[in-house]
Order: structure tokens, then C-alpha cells, then sequence
DNA sequence: CGACAGCTTTACGTTTACGTAAAGGGAATT
DNA sequence: AATTCCCTTTACGTAAACGTAAAGCTGTCG
């Protein structure tokens, strides 16, 4: 659209998401798009928030999950409770991305045993 | 239970599973227990097929996609044309491998950013 | 024997994350 | 003026993955 906002269209080509998900995104009010008549344009900071749904979505989080994700991302002044308890989700994140590393590792290591059972299998064939 | 067979609370309690989800696997066609009187004993494979089915759910897999990488285990002969099928299976599964772990390096990094912002403000906090 | 503990089936309910019409506004192109 | 394109709202529908009673079997412990 220009350099600084986009039209729905062009959003879910970037993300491959469908324009029907992106509504439903604003609906839970991840995102919050200005309006020229009504029609939707969404700022750089919408495009953030849905590059970090996105993300979240290819990792398996929840909508409720990458919400509070994107909140990290919000430099509202908060008290000492509040910074605390960012801290801890953090953590928690962190955790669950550690867990996530190691899964990935082990089924990279399976899929590689399960390929060269197959071309072993491949070449048995050819005869 | 022994050495060989598992009961559906040990396993749920290894997975953190509930008895009531790992039931539905079996449902789905996933999981094939033999039988004591009316309970049900759980193989070592059934335990590898969970582990698996488990190692997918925290990577955001469907069930779906779980039933065929636990067909990628399954040693049975195929034909030419399958065994190209699986391979081709291997590679889409790949690929999506290395786009969550991409996705995982910038999370972290994105929640490193966020945990220093968040002591910083605590800092300042303090006075 | 009674009462838990742990397992079972059946079956309806729920949450999440959209899909899918249906009907229409508004600008541009033919 | 009519078509086309892109966007809109409203609203009902759906697939996946279980949750949650309700009611019953089965072994063991006091």
C-alpha cells in the first residue's frame, strides 16, 4: 500500500495467512487496524503483532499464548508485581522453546534414520 | 507394570497425558493395546507411538501428521512408488523442521531483548 | 462384607481457530 | 451503465482434540 501501512490482501500474502484469519486476529484483539471508509489499514505495528501470531502459530502456541507474547513487546510503564511477573513468563517461554529445540533434534534425527532406511530399501528394490 | 507393558496411568504420568487423551489416540487409530479383561496393556511400542505422538503435540503437529511419521517407524515392504512417497514425506517434514528452528532462534532472541527491558525497568524501579 | 482405587464404556459438551456462504459497498475499468 | 475487483459485515457451520459426567466392572484392604 505504502511504506508504512498495508492493505489485508497484502498481509496475508506476506504471512500466508487467509484474510478470513487475519478479521478473526482483530476479533480477539490482537490487532487493531485504523479505517478509510471500511476498509482496514494496518500499521507497522499491526504487521509486528501478526508476524509474532504468525510465528507463534508455525511453533504451536495458542492465540491466548502469542497474546501475551505480544504484550512483552508493549513498553507501557508497569509496577514492580507486574515487571515480576513478565520476568516469570519469560522464563516460562524460554523453557518451553528449550523443550522445543531438543524435540526438534530428536526428530531430525529420526526422520534422517527413517530416510536412509528408505533408500536402502530403494536399492533392494532396483533388482 | 513390568518391564514390557504399561498401564494407561504409568504412561500418562511419563507423558503428562490425560487418561482420557491417550484413550482417544487409540480412537484415532493411533495406539492398539492388547487386553486384560477389560484393561487395558500397553506395549512398548504403543509406548514409542505416544512418545512420539507427544514429542509432535508440543510442536504444534496434528494428530494426523503424528500418524504418519509413525508410519515412517513402520518396517513394512512398500513398493517403489511408496517408498518415493516417504521420502518426499521426510523432506516436507524437514523443511518445516528448520522453519521452527529458525522461528525458535528469533523468539529467543525476542524474549532475551524483552527479560533485559524488563530489568532495566526494574532498576529504575527500585529508586 | 463394605468401601475404596483404578480402570472401563457411552455419550453429550466444549474450546479453539477458523471456513463458508450470502449480501452488499465503493472504486476502477470496459 | 455494467462489470470486475477488492473489500466489507453477519452469521451459521465445522474440524480437531479432548473435557466431563454418569454408571459400572474388578481387585484389594480393613
Amino acid at each position: 500500500m505504502s511504506e508504512t501501512t498495508f492493505t489485508i490482501s497484502e498481509l496475508a500474502r506476506e504471512f500466508d495467512l487467509t484474510l478470513r484469519a487475519i478479521r478473526f486476529y482483530e476479533d480477539q484483539g490482537l490487532l487493531s487496524p485504523s479505517r478509510k471508509g471500511l476498509q482496514r489499514i494496518y500499521s507497522k505495528k499491526d504487521r509486528v503483532h501478526l508476524k509474532l501470531i504468525a510465528r507463534g502459530k508455525r511453533l504451536g502456541l495458542s492465540l491466548a499464548e502469542s497474546r501475551d507474547l505480544i504484550a512483552l513487546y508493549d513498553p507501557t510503564s508497569r509496577n514492580k508485581r507486574q515487571l515480576k511477573a513478565m520476568l516469570e513468563a519469560i522464563d516460562t517461554s524460554s523453557s518451553r522453546l528449550e523443550q522445543q529445540l531438543n524435540d526438534i533434534q530428536m526428530m531430525k534425527d529420526d526422520l534422517e534414520e527413517a530416510r536412509k532406511r528408505c533408500l536402502k530399501a530403494l536399492q533392494a528394490n532396483e533388482r
